[in-house]
RNA sequence: UGGGCCGUCGACUAAUGGUAGGUCAAGUGCCUUUGGAGCACUUUGUCUAGGUUCGAAUCCUAGCGGCCCAGCCA
C-alpha cells in the first residue's frame, strides 16, 4: 500500500514528527486498520473546556486530518449525577471557535443499550459477577498498593444467579448502592485496576439524555473501550494517568471479541502561572474570585476568547509544544509569544490613551483640525490606510511625558523635540501643575514642515508618541489583566493555605475612561487590534454603542520597561 | 516501599546506532515614523556509573530522580 504520509502536510504541520503520528504511520505502513485514522475528542459535558483540552483537541482532530481520517465529538456522559446538558453546547461551540470540525457527534449514553447486552455476554462466560458488597467493603477487599486484595465471597455466584440480579438492578429493585456488577479479573493483580473493577453501579438518576430509561450506569472504564469500538475509533488518545487502565482497556476488548481500538497515552498540558484543575477553576467561579467561567483572566476556551486569543494562534501552539510522555510544565511566555506573534500579524493599528495627559500646541490654530493619513498595519500592506483627527489639543499618555527625564529616557520632557505619530514633530516648551504638584498639562510647538512625521532639513527624534485629538475622541473603558496568580505553581503554598492565597491582586485593573481614536466607536465585540505602543486589545462582550469596553489581551513587548527594572536593581 | 510511565539547554521539543538541532526565554548588535515588529549573533543540555559497539542521547545492566494508581469519578 502507498503510504499515506508522503503525502505534504499543511505547514503549520509540517515538523518534526511525534510518537503518536509515528504510531498511525506505522499502523498505516503495517495496514492495520484497513489504511484508516478514525479518533474521537471525548469530554465529560460536566464543566468548561480549558486550553489543556485545546492540546487534545489539537491531536484529536489535527493529527486525524493530516492522515485524512475522522474525528468525532462523543460526550461521555455515563455519570448522570455530574453531567449537564448546559454544558454541551459550550463545548460544541469552544470546538468550532478553534476551528474544527467533527464527523459523528456521539454520546457514550448511545451506547447504553449495546452496553447492557456486553454486560450480559461477559455474565454468560463467567468473566463478570453482581456484587453484594458496599463500597466500604469493595475499598477493604481491594488491598492495597503492596498488598493483594481479597475474593469477593459473591465472586462465585452461578451465571444464573448474576444474570438475574443484574436484570434485577436494570428493573430498579435494588437501591443506590447496594450492589455493582464487576468484571472477574484478578484480585492480586499489581494493577489496582484489574482487581475485579466495577462496571455497573446503581443510580436512581435522571440522565440529561436517556431520562429514567436506566438507573444503572456503566463505569468509564467499561464505557470508553467499547464506545471507541462501536465507533471503529484506531488511534484513542488520552492523558497519561490512563496508562494503568490501557490492559483494562484491552481486556474487555479482548474478551468480547470486538474492534480493536488503541489506546494511546500523552502528557497533559501544564503551563506556569495557570491552574488547569476543572475542581479549583469552579472554586474561583463560585466564590467569586473571577467574574465567571469566561472571565478573561480564565484558562477556559471561552476565557481566552473573551480576552482575545486568536484561536489560530492556540492550534499553532499546539503544533509547537509537541507531544510525548515527559511530564512538565510550559512557561506561559510561550503560549504569549503564539499570541503576539498572530495578532501582530492580523491586528489593525489604532491609537489610544489609557492614562490621559493634555497637550496644548500653543502654535497651532484654535480651531483647527486635519487628517492625518495612518497605516493600518504595517504588516499587511492590504490592510491600507485611514485618517485620524489631528487638533490643537491632543491627549498623550501620562507615562511618555516626564518632567525629569532618566537616562536613556527618549521621550517627551522640557526642551526636547518627539514625534506625534503620523502627525508632527512638536517641542515642549512649558508645563502645568495642579494645587498637589501634578502635572495636568504640557505646552508645546508644533513644527508645520514636519506634517506626517518626516523633517525637511533632514533632523532625526528619538521617539514617536501617540495621541488622540481631545475633541474628537472616544471614552471607553479599558480593562488592564496581568497573571491571575503570583506564582509559577500557584499551588505552591505555605502550610494550611491554598492556591487562592497566590491570588494576584492586580491581576485586573479598570481604566475609565480612556480616550481612543474615533474610528473605535463602532468597533464590533469580539474584535481584536492593537493599541499603538500599548498592547493588544479586543472588544469585550459588555460593549455596547456609547460605551466601548476593551479588554488588554497582552501588553507589547516593551523595552524601556526592562531597562527601567534593571536598572532599578542595578542600584 | 507493589505496579505503570518518564528523565536532552532555564522551559518545551527534535535527532528512530553515525555532525546534539529547533522554538520560547535571556543577552548583544543592526534596523525602525510603535523603545512594537523584523534581522544577525551569543550563552547554556543528553540524570549517574558501568557495559555492548568502529561509533551510544539512542541498545544492555545497576543506581538516582520525577509523575501516576488503593472512586460505585472521568
Amino acid at each position: 500500500m502507498e503510504p499515506l504520509n508522503c503525502q505534504p502536510l499543511p505547514a503549520s504541520s509540517a515538523r518534526s514528527s511525534n510518537f503518536i503520528r509515528d504510531i498511525m504511520v506505522s499502523d498505516l505502513d503495517s495496514n492495520k486498520y484497513g489504511g484508516r485514522v478514525q479518533t474521537r475528542f471525548p469530554p465529560e459535558p460536566n464543566g468548561y473546556l480549558h486550553i489543556g483540552h485545546a492540546k487534545a483537541i489539537y491531536l484529536d482532530f489535527g493529527l486525524a486530518d493530516q492522515f485524512g481520517g475522522h474525528t468525532n465529538l462523543r460526550f461521555d456522559d455515563t455519570n448522570p449525577t455530574k453531567e449537564e446538558t448546559e454544558y454541551v453546547e459550550s463545548i460544541k461551540e469552544s470546538i468550532r471557535w478553534l476551528g474544527y470540525h467533527w464527523d459523528g457527534l456521539y454520546h457514550a449514553s448511545d451506547y447504553f443499550d449495546q452496553l447492557y447486552e456486553w454486560a450480559i455476554k461477559l455474565i454468560r462466560m463467567g468473566k463478570a459477577y453482581v456484587d453484594d458488597l458496599s463500597a466500604d467493603q469493595i475499598r477493604e477487599y481491594r488491598g492495597t498498593l503492596t498488598a493483594p486484595g481479597r475474593e469477593s465471597p459473591y465472586r462465585q455466584r452461578p451465571i444464573g444467579e448474576n444474570l438475574n440480579l443484574f436484570e434485577r438492578m436494570r428493573a430498579g429493585q435494588f437501591p443506590n448502592g447496594s450492589r455493582t456488577l464487576r468484571a472477574k479479573i484478578d484480585m492480586s493483580s499489581p494493577n489496582l485496576n484489574l482487581r475485579d473493577p466495577v462496571m455497573y453501579r446503581i443510580l436512581h438518576a435522571e440522565h440529561h439524555r436517556t431520562g429514567n430509561k436506566w438507573c444503572i450506569y456503566p463505569m468509564y472504564d467499561y464505557a470508553h473501550g467499547q464506545s471507541d469500538a462501536i465507533e471503529g475509533i484506531t488511534h484513542s488518545m488520552c492523558t497519561l494517568e490512563f496508562e494503568d487502565h490501557r490492559p483494562l482497556y484491552n481486556w474487555f476488548i479482548e474478551q468480547l471479541g470486538i474492534f480493536p481500538s488503541q489506546q494511546i497515552e500523552f502528557d497533559r498540558l501544564n503551563l506556569t502561572y495557570t491552574l488547569l484543575s476543572k475542581r479549583k477553576l469552579l472554586r474561583l467561579v463560585s466564590e467569586g474570585l473571577v467574574r465567571g467561567w469566561d472571565d478573561p483572566r480564565m484558562p477556559t476556551l471561552v476565557g481566552i476568547r473573551r480576552r482575545g486569543f486568536p484561536p489560530e494562534a492556540l492550534r499553532n501552539f499546539c503544533a509547537a509544544i509537541g507531544v510525548t510522555k515527559t511530564n512538565g510544565t510550559l512557561e506561559l511566555e510561550m503560549l504569549e509569544h503564539f499570541i503576539r506573534e498572530q495578532l501582530n500579524h492580523e491586528a489593525p493599528r489604532v491609537m489610544a490613551v489609557l492614562r490621559p495627559l493634555r497637550l496644548i500646541i500653543v502654535n497651532y490654530p484654535e480651531d483647527g483640525v486635519e487628517q492625518m493619513e495612518a497605516i493600518n498595519n504595517p504588516e499587511d500592506p492590504g490592510a491600507g490606510t485611514r485618517k485620524v483627527p489631528f487638533s490643537r489639543v491632543l491627549y498623550i499618555e501620562q507615562e511618555d511625558f516626564r518632567e525629569h527625564p532618566p537616562k536613556q529616557y527618549y521621550r517627551l520632557c522640557p526642551g526636547r523635540e518627539v514625534r506625534l505619530r503620523y502627525a508632527y514633530f512638536v517641542t515642549c516648551t512649558g508645563l502645568v501643575k495642579n494645587d498637589r504638584g501634578e502635572i495636568i498639562e504640557v505646552h508645546c510647538t508644533y513644527d508645520p514642515k514636519t506634517r506626517g512625521g518626516q523633517a525637511p532639513d533632514g533632523r532625526k527624534v528619538k521617539s514617536t508618541i501617540h495621541w488622540v485629538s481631545a475633541t474628537h475622541a472616544v471614552d471607553a473603558e479599558v480593562r488592564l489583566y496581568e497573571k491571575l496568580f503570583t506564582k509559577t505553581d500557584p499551588d505552591e503554598v505555605e502550610e494550611g493555605k491554598d492556591f487562592t492565597s497566590n491570588l494576584n491582586p492586580n491581576s485586573l485593573a479598570i481604566v475609565r475612561p480612556a480616550k481612543v481614536e474615533p474610528s473605535l466607536a463602532t468597533a464590533a465585540v469580539e474584535s481584536r487590534y492593537q493599541f499603538e505602543r500599548l498592547g493588544y486589545f479586543c472588544v469585550d462582550p459588555d460593549s455596547a454603542p456609547g460605551n466601548l469596553v476593551f479588554n488588554r489581551t497582552l501588553a507589547l513587548k516593551d523595552t524601556w520597561a526592562r531597562i527601567e527594572k534593571s536598572d532599578a536593581a542595578g542600584r
